[in-house]
DNA sequence: AATAAACTTGACTAAATCAGTCGGGTATAT
DNA sequence: ATATACCCGACTGATTTAGTCAAGTTTATT
């Protein structure tokens, strides 16, 4: 089980973005550049970040991307939930009257990876995106 | 971010086991029909269980495996560490003194992941065999 | 001793996903 | 005008997943 880039790569990107005037537009190029993700693909994430209100665009020179929000407001869930990034444990679907195996119940370890996704997104909305600035243990990009 | 097959089918296989005399090897045959998965997918899974120590086999006729401790005191982690399904949730080198991105630091959302994986491992050490049996808010195969 | 059940081992593979790349747009501040 | 920056869809190589397939070896039972 691991995550993938597209949900880091939003985190971090958008973690770059706060850490300056909320009013200056951001623009993907800057951040390919600090953060080391290829422009391309910094895009492709972009899209589906402005598609759910997570930022906003500004087109043309000096344009960019800004914050929808206060990082405050913007929970790592949302985030994830916008490029994708969803915690699934099980195959089996949630609600249907088949159970896992395509049988009539629900297999044994059913109860188990409920569980975990719960616990597990749980955590995604508690934190927001300000709990990662501002964190003055270590120094970082 | 999902669990693989691998880990989900181990831990069903094993609840299968304990749900039986602890002194009554279980062959592979009977959890493939009963939990729906195919034998020599469950072969794989249980070679890696067998070298971790969770089961012992017995070969021949009316062989099978056993569990080598009591489900009270198989944890989830031992389980899905046997079979590789470790929680990773970035791809930095834990240690190094590189950083996540090649650079010399580490990347803003370092801690972020490294507190999910430990959050994780928490539920997974806490959680035992022995959960998964006798649950009975609902019918279960 | 023969047999069949069951574990053991290693090689192989189709399909899916990941992590991007590429190439062309369109809008806008200067 | 023009360069900067967003916008969008198609494509691709590498890796992982979720197995299959084939050929063993061991051992309880008849």
């Amino acid at each position: 089980m691991k995550l993938s880039t597209k949900g880091r790569y939003a985190v971090m990107a958008l973690a770059d973005i706060a850490k300056f005037d909320p009013n200056l537009p951001i623009s993907l190029r800057d951040i390919s550049i600090r953060q080391g993700i290829s422009l391309n693909y910094l895009e492709q994430i972009f899209v589906k970040l402005k598609k759910n209100k997570i930022v906003i665009s500004s087109r043309g020179v000096n344009g960019g991307y800004l914050l929808n929000r206060e990082p405050g407001e913007i929970k790592i869930s949302d985030i994830l939930d916008a490029v994708d990034e969803k915690v699934k444990t099980i195959g089996c679907a949630k609600n249907s009257k088949k159970g896992c195996n395509g049988k009539s119940v629900k297999c044994i370890t059913h109860n188990l990876w409920d569980e975990l996704e719960n616990y597990i997104n749980i955590f995604f909305n508690k934190k927001k995106l300000s709990d990662l600035l501002n964190q003055n243990n270590e120094r970082q990009i």
